[in-house]
DNA sequence: AGCCCCCGGTTATACGTATCACCCACCGGT
DNA sequence: ACCGGTGGGTGATACGTATAACCGGGGGCT
């Protein structure tokens, strides 16, 4: 098989010139938008010297030509967070029912990043824009909304409606950070313990968690490990802050499952039991969870469908279905009961 | 603040009027690129325009000039397959070294949704491809490099020296697979099961698996689950179906950890101890093998630095650095012993 | 004085596609 | 015989950028 110079890739023009039409009835007939009507005959002439040449059309000359990408990007802090993946899961299939190609960013939950990331959508290289963002105001999105960039993000809560077109979607983390920390207290903890990290939800948590012990009547959770690594270690660095208490928390709630998990070695390694020395409340709920032992009760968030909604709200943005006021929807949670608490 | 009727963004043009000089002058400054000497008090004056009307380089169009897009693709099965999110970390780290912005394909392992990504690439929206793919032969692949688009391929075993222009990336899995039995045969088991799986490096971890029982002097692996799902459930579904053997393995080796922790699941819900009824091994490292219980015992492979060494592969051909026949690289592998095994 | 060179730009064009504005030939109706 | 309409196209242009080619004028050198 001789390698003949490498050819180059066919454009349209290559494909009239064999054809024996112009490049605007190629154009016409590829594109299939009616603007000339075109014999069946001639049509399929196009088509078959098309593909025999192996012409695909160029998306970056479309792309420019049309003002269109077909590509929207995510926005998260790291794939490596076992959230994650299931919601670029999510945006992903749905990028793909509406033929868009996904481009993600990672910010690593970092301001700089964060802003490096929008200098590179304002590029203008995608039509629109899922992200999660920690540092950015409503207003430092808006450079995208200026260039008609649509853009939907994922808000850690409710915080009230949007004069900017773009909308939200968020999970009532303090909702549910309550909710799991009323069912503690249900089942008869009255010292309980907070492990709250440092990343996004985290402050809507821990309000959820001390609303919920002053509507019980419980004293303040004074009782909070804040900062610290988000991951497995941190949890477990913060459980050994924990258990030096006197007296001993009887249950602790942490702001995400890896924390979680990352008390519960630590208090094996202490050989105590989980739940019946301390019990052990994560959030999230990522494929981990039923994993451990004993498998981990928790808040359930269903990041896939988040990711897929936050793509539907895009996509009605993009195609014009829906204009002006940002929207906001709120997602559900469950409790979702195991055998850690 | 009155919203003025949506200002277009603007362009080299724009600042050019405004800085009373032409668009190449723009240009030239923009870009950085040395082809006229541009006094510094002109440069200052453009540069102040064009941040005052808030210019961005329109990338799309400087895409279809230089013909270059300054994007790199990855092409993997399925995010939430706990092998790649570290994977996905690893070419997103590189590609931001290099400059590359990131999109991102799904094939689910499926070959109709390979040739889809594959097709999508030859729209010349991206420069280069890393890729994990279980259906497409090399020839399917040149299309890309006739297009001049850079390809680096993840492969479940060297298959020798590549013709095509195209570096080559793999694991010995047939070495590790084999060094993993052969562990547990150091461990005094003498009859082993597998439980197969049927995703990409399947074939050669099973291969690996009976190299080793034919080399210590043990009846080939008669006790071969295969297929199946890759999750969780298939695993504990084929765990299962080796504790009905009579006499029952020992040892069993899974094609990968979700897997294996599947068959620990079933194994506790049976009733038996690992490892002491029986030994459980599994291949990948998952970030979850350290958290469950027992702590799995495993093959590692480094997947964020696979990730970015496909990139550092893929940019040297980029940047023309590296021309001619593919190379073939091999990456390290290590058993992790835990406790599970 | 004449020449060349270089500084500081400008003009024109191409990348590949989509689309608007035409245009010609032919046919049916009167 | 003439006119209007329509089917089947073509030509030109714009999208925003990069870059090759050119060019006027002033200063230094011989």
């Amino acid at each position: 098989m001789s390698r003949e110079a490498s050819r180059e890739r066919p454009t349209q023009s290559d494909v009239a010139r064999v054809a024996g039409v112009s490049q605007a009835t190629v154009s016409y007939v590829i594109s299939g938008r009616s603007g000339s009507p075109i014999p069946e005959e001639t049509r399929r002439r196009i088509l078959e010297n098309a593909s025999g040449l192996g012409y695909v059309p160029n998306s970056v000359a479309r792309s420019l030509r049309t003002r269109v990408t077909g590509t929207i990007a995510s926005v998260i802090p790291d794939i490596t967070n076992p959230f994650y993946p299931a919601f670029e899961r999510g945006i992903q299939d749905g990028a793909e029912r509406h033929g868009y190609v996904l481009t993600v960013y990672n910010t690593d939950g970092d301001a700089e990043k964060e802003a490096r990331a929008l200098r590179s959508l304002m590029a203008g290289r995608v039509d629109g824009v899922v992200g999660v963002f920690f540092y950015q105001t409503m207003r430092d999105l808006q450079p995208l909304l200026d260039r008609s960039i649509a853009v939907t993000r994922l808000d850690p809560a409710y915080d009230g409606p949007g004069d900017l077109p773009l909308d939200r979607l968020h999970v009532d983390n303090v909702g549910a950070a309550s909710a799991a920390t009323t069912y503690l207290i249900g089942r008869g903890h009255r010292h309980l313990a907070m492990i709250a990290g440092r990343s996004g939800p985290r402050e809507a948590r821990l309000l959820g968690f001390r609303q919920a012990l002053e509507y019980h009547g419980l004293p303040p959770g004074r009782d909070v490990i804040q900062g610290g690594d988000d991951h497995a270690g941190g949890g477990g660095a913060a459980m050994g802050r924990l258990l030096a208490l006197v007296p001993r928390p009887t249950a602790v709630f942490a702001a995400n499952d890896v924390m979680a998990i990352g008390a519960m070695l630590t208090l094996r390694e202490a050989g105590l039991r989980v739940p019946a020395d301390v019990a052990v409340m994560g959030f999230d709920d990522i494929p981990m969870a039923t994993m451990v032992s004993p498998p981990l009760t928790t808040v359930a968030q269903y990041p896939e469908r988040l990711g897929a909604r936050a793509v539907e709200l895009l996509a009605e943005r993009l195609s014009g279905r829906v204009v002006g006021g940002g929207r906001s929807v709120e997602m559900p949670f469950d409790i979702v009961v195991r055998e850690s608490a």
